[in-house]
DNA sequence: AAAAGATGCAACCGCAAGGGA
DNA sequence: ATCCCTTGCGGTTGCATCTTT
């Protein structure tokens, strides 16, 4: 006995939504709120989708006041202060950037950010950065917080370290199936991050 | 110009938590 | 107390587009 399916998977479309479905979607949620449930909102308004899309839907792409595009510098900061301070916790980064969804920020996180912080460029953005990219020294900032530099730095020092020693830390994802890599130990990463964080971080965030 | 590879993002999947019956 | 249903979350996948060879 498996688990009963959310929806009839056989009646069921599924992938990219077309623009009428949008704005099928759009214009009920915005007259009737979700009206009850999720799971029986594609009935009422005769669309072919399970619950679950529509509300991933709604979240993540039709609901109002949701910034597409480019992230600021600002954002950048928080999502990497958050990401090193509490892990990929996506929705709770979420509610300190008005705007940006979990899933967004966790696509943004995983296909670019990381990767900017890792240093990992396209090979020929290697020769200009090389040729450009100025010494890293450590420097505080007037209120404590290491510049986004610093945080770059502290990462690789980790990364160094995991890669030299991919044993140590390796205990510490309850998961059990996360690389090296991602397997950090968040309690010594927090005093490069913020000094306030190493108190904890409820008293720092508002976690739902 | 075309094929292969890389990238970015939307959407799906399955699990866990929460709440009501 | 426990069962069932719904919601929310994070990890993963699929595919369109872009870049490189």
């Amino acid at each position: 006995m498996g688990r009963a399916p959310c929806c009839d998977k056989a009646n069921v479309k599924k992938g990219l939504w077309s623009p009428q479905e949008d704005a099928k979607l759009k214009s009920y949620i915005e007259q009737h709120g979700i009206g009850g449930s999720w799971i029986s909102l594609p009935q009422k308004i005769g669309l072919r989708r399970c619950g679950k899309s529509c509300r991933l839907r709604w979240l993540n792409y039709l609901r109002p006041n949701l910034k597409h595009g480019e992230y600021s510098e600002e954002e950048d900061e928080i999502i990497c202060r958050l990401y090193l301070a509490i892990g990929s916790r996506w929705s709770s980064i979420a509610t300190q950037l008005p705007g940006r969804t979990d899933n967004d920020i966790k696509n943004y996180w995983n296909t670019r950010l990381k990767k900017k912080l890792l240093g990992k460029q396209q090979k020929h953005h290697r020769q200009a950065r090389r040729d450009t990219a100025p010494r890293q020294e450590v420097t505080i900032q007037e209120n404590g917080i290491l510049p986004i530099d610093q945080l770059h730095l502290a990462w690789l020092t980790r990364m160094v370290k995991l890669q030299e020693a991919p044993a140590r830390g390796m205990a510490e994802e309850s998961s059990g199936t996360s690389t090296p890599e991602e397997s950090m130990n968040w309690d010594e990463m927090i005093p490069f991050m913020h000094p306030d964080w190493a108190h904890g971080e409820q008293e720092i965030f508002t976690m739902q």
